[in-house]
DNA sequence: TCTTAATTATGCCGCGTGGCATAGTCAATG
DNA sequence: CATTGACTATGCCACGCGGCATAATTAAGA
């Protein structure tokens, strides 16, 4: 497997990018943090910065698509995500608060090119990507809803709402470096989906 | 008032920021972008990039904080957040989704000084200014909740919930370059805040 | 008015960046 | 062993950056 070298430089980009965000996050960078030849960047990634981040993006997307998945079919939606959420509590602590979601991070600032400008097409196509993350995490737990019988408009909108405060959540907590945040969202997604799914009343 | 220019490049700054991000907005940017004298930003910022972007943070926070209380105050808890959310879908709108949160950005992203290393002291100001200005967002709804009777404890916990959904909506429409998720949201806080309130059970 | 202080203009510095090109090295296959 | 192709080393480029210093200009106070 020679790929050694690639996947190193994928994971690298990826963790980089959690922490300080795309723009942020520069190859020569992801080359020292990795031990990695730069002369290599070029050969597997002909089309440059872009095709490295576009990589550890979809990297990020799927190494929280698996467990998340995982933990909805094997424990149900509510109990799911109550671990789901601890997770991601873990990473946050872990990292001493510097790691975050690097689907978010693609989310929230534009691509800013070597010339400094932006640049609508490569924007785009990140932007594409963390889209299609993103729905799929909510695919994930549309199914999960609804295998809880719970209308399929109805679970669509739910899951817009917790994927949202998951990822507003992991922010926030980064800023007040504690997991409060976390913790408090998870309580009262427990309590909405439990109301939602048993109908029983919120008092 | 002379402070024509400053105020200029504040607010520059921080259009700039919600845009592309602390870390992509150069001092030299929004100076071009404000048509400002470039050898003014000393003049008026001794600090540099870190006191400009504090600054523009800090204005940002606050030109949220105000309708947000404003709003709440006026119409509640439920009818003021739907107003609030709404508002948000404008912004992302007339900006063509370009637009987004400032505070996120700083939130999801470690500043990186001039060297292209992470700055710990930098990075830990502006993260107090956020997680700052996300406890005020906190406090108001906070107030708006339990004016309507609910629990402080309860309210504390609804309060992140609410600002984190909004905050992690606001970058999934930015991905989505659609406003769908944004009214998944306000709908289901909306639902859940009056079965909360109201104690109404929820179907 | 004259002078003092606030503001602005402009060039320079060292640095890091993404990209590229050329040359080298190494391994596998003939 | 030879050769071919995959991988790597290294230096260069033009650029933009944040910061700074010095000089010019402008406004305001005496």
């Amino acid at each position: 497997m020679k790929t050694a070298t690639r996947d190193k430089m994928v994971v690298g980009a990826m963790d980089l990018i959690s922490r300080r965000g795309v723009n942020a996050t520069s190859v020569r960078e992801v080359v020292r943090h990795t031990n990695t030849p730069r002369g290599s960047i070029k050969h597997y990634f002909p089309n440059g910065k872009l095709q490295l981040v576009s990589e550890a993006v979809l990297l990020a997307g799927q190494e929280v698509s698996l467990p998340l998945q995982q933990l909805v079919s094997e424990y149900g939606v509510i109990k799911g995500l109550s671990i789901f959420i601890e997770l991601w509590g873990n990473i946050l602590k872990k990292s001493n608060f510097e790691a975050g979601c690097s689907v978010l991070a693609v989310a929230a600032e534009q691509y800013i090119g070597e010339d400094g400008n932006p640049q609508p097409e490569a924007e785009q196509l990140l932007m594409e990507i963390a889209d299609n993350i993103f729905k799929d995490w909510q695919h994930t737990l549309v199914i999960g809803l609804e295998k809880e019988n719970v209308e399929s408009i109805r679970a669509t909108r739910l899951a817009s709402l917790i994927i949202a405060s998951i990822e507003g959540t992991v922010a926030l907590c980064r800023a007040a470096r504690n997991v409060t945040a976390l913790e408090d969202v998870q309580v009262e997604i427990e309590l909405m989906l439990q109301a939602v799914i048993g109908k029983i009343s919120i008092k």
